[in-house]
DNA sequence: TTTAATTTGTGAATGTGAACACAAGTATCA
DNA sequence: TGATACTTGTGTTCACATTCACAAATTAAA
């Protein structure tokens, strides 16, 4: 399988993969079988050996996995093996949440800039990071950001990944409930809490 | 197509469209045609008259939907044709941005009660909702609610789940990275921040 | 009424990913 | 060394989802 592309929700599982490896590392274990780790994460066994096969495989038969070398391949894969600098844009509820939150580091994240276009954030300190005029996101490309997270309404969304493209901005993870249109290079993934709340009710059993 | 089971994607599918009308429906709009809305929504239209197939279709071939029908069908489709109550537990920084969130009002969902299990958070009012101790799930029975929230520590979210369960809910969207172990029945989804933005790198081109 | 322009709904083809089963490699122990 | 137990890697099969292409329905205009 080594001359094959590599699935879309092969990529997506990795970063589970990859979290999964940390804990049992943490816990000070050395080795882990597909089994082990797909027993923990809640997955199948053989979709983690099949993903992994798409990579030429990493194990070895009848032991299993190095966690730490396994660890170490998927971090290269996915481009985590060096720290990504991450520009904030929308310091409201839900972009303060983003700030503080512990989950970025594991993967080698770090927030290094936060924008706004309250005047009355402007200027403020959050978790040590100054919060920036949103109408200057071209110092992005000073700083040398290439990932940024919009957090701002849905009618600020389209004009603000507009600035991050031209702020030559690669990445985008967008909380805005909303389309928006971007070059083909820039890669934008988009979370929508209340959409997958919203196909809850339909998985409830009818009472 | 009318006998036959519905695809989870379109499913998943299905909160967007509803969105789009919404959107639409305010700007006045009555009509839409399956180009309009794809277009809006930065979809395929062909997707949109295929998912709707599966229902039997909602359209006039030469006039396109009647926005108002159609966001109504949805709605009974994913069962949110009634406001559905949740319970909020963990009253961090991801927990009170998600009680100030204004995005679950759309698909009718309310936020009705609130759990932390730290004393200092507990009897406190966010929102006009007193947060509760987290040992009293158990209320939530009398008080009807079936969807809830996990937005607690890794750490704690397999004990939540397993009170949430006792106190009969019967689906839950998991902000906590990690698996939790549930009946069959309750439909869990899980939304982890770190692991979108962890696939972000990979799909840069390299520099 | 006829013609042209829209737009839906869906069978069929294509593409993609999940699930399976097992050969082959490795370790363990007698 | 031989037998047993374990575990990986992957070819194959199966299931599901996307995409296409077009007939049928409707509207609008000539």
């Amino acid at each position: 399988m080594r001359y094959h592309k590599i699935p879309d929700e092969t990529i997506r599982r990795l970063p589970t993969y990859l979290r999964g490896l940390l804990f049992l590392s943490e816990q000070g274990r050395q080795d882990v079988s597909s089994r082990n780790l797909a027993d923990f994460l809640g997955v199948n066994s053989w979709q983690i050996r099949k993903d992994f096969s798409y990579f030429g495989g990493f194990g070895t038969p009848g032991r299993g996995y190095k966690i730490e070398k396994l660890a170490k391949e998927i971090n290269k894969i996915l481009k985590l093996d060096v720290v990504h600098k991450l520009a904030l844009i929308g310091v409201g509820n839900l972009g303060s949440a983003l700030l503080a939150y512990p989950g970025f580091q594991i993967y080698g994240f770090d927030i290094a800039a936060a924008f706004d276009a309250d005047p009355k954030k402007i200027g403020r300190k959050v978790k040590n990071i100054m919060i920036e005029d949103a109408s200057n996101l071209r110092t992005l490309k000073k700083k040398k950001i290439e990932l940024a997270i919009i957090a701002v309404p849905r009618d600020a969304a389209q004009q603000t990944a507009d600035a991050l493209v031209k702020a030559g901005i690669k990445g985008i993870l967008k909380f805005s409930p909303c389309y928006i249109a971007v070059p083909k290079k820039v890669k934008v993934i988009t979370v929508d809490i209340a959409m997958e709340l919203a196909r809850l009710p339909y998985y409830m059993p009818a009472s």
